[in-house]
DNA sequence: ATGCAGATTGACT
DNA sequence: GTCAATCTGCATA
């Protein structure tokens, strides 16, 4: 498989966190890899959506939105979470970036359940600050390139899933945009 | 199955 | 000072 290039991130944000769905995440740490299958992404916008973290423009965490394309965000929550996003944003735009929230668990499972302190698959990574507990991610690979084969980035992948759109979890304006996205494999 | 409180810190107004 | 792109455990039915 090959690694997603930097044109894909230079999409419409929404278009990628759609498309994002299928494509394998992965985690290198020493001398071990963890990955998981992209299930469940959201989109965040610039000055179109105020539920952004761009929408009142630059400010020291959020830089990255506005940077490089194909780079990971990285922002710590509720005081205790970290959750991942890809920068992605066209050329009418200045920033945006997906949020990941949801990867099925491929390869490193025994790992991730020791990050994760858990047995159950299923409550391994399927939220945004689960999945980052599991791989060990947190501010360290803030700005990092995902299409660089490194610490952190995102492969490609053929499956294309059947996908349904919802709202947005857990934010409290514009929750009437449908940027969450789901991926269904059947 | 559904609902809610508590945890805990840093970014921003 | 406010509150957050969340998770967990416990309570209720």
């Amino acid at each position: 498989m090959r690694r997603v290039p930097r044109s894909f991130y230079s999409q419409d944000t929404v278009v990628v966190a759609k498309e994002l769905l299928g494509k394998i995440l992965v985690r290198k740490i020493g001398r071990h890899a963890l990955s998981g299958v992209i299930v469940e992404t959201e989109a965040y916008g610039h000055r179109d959506d105020p539920a952004s973290h761009a929408y009142r423009g630059i400010t020291p965490r959020n830089q990255a939105m506005f940077g490089q394309v194909g780079h990971a965000y990285v922002y710590f929550t509720y005081g205790m979470h970290y959750c991942m996003n890809a920068v992605a944003y066209d050329k009418d735009n200045d920033a945006g970036a997906v949020l990941i929230r949801g990867i099925q668990p491929k390869d490193g499972i025994e790992i991730m359940m020791k990050n994760r302190r858990t047995e159950n698959i299923t409550n391994l990574a399927n939220g945004p600050a689960k999945l980052t507990q599991a791989m060990k991610i947190t501010k360290k690979q803030y700005g990092q390139d995902l299409t660089r084969e490194s610490e952190i980035f995102i492969l490609d992948n053929d499956i294309k899933p059947r996908i349904i759109s919802k709202n947005r979890v857990g934010i409290r304006l514009a929750t009437e945009k449908l940027w969450n996205f789901k991926a269904y494999f059947n």
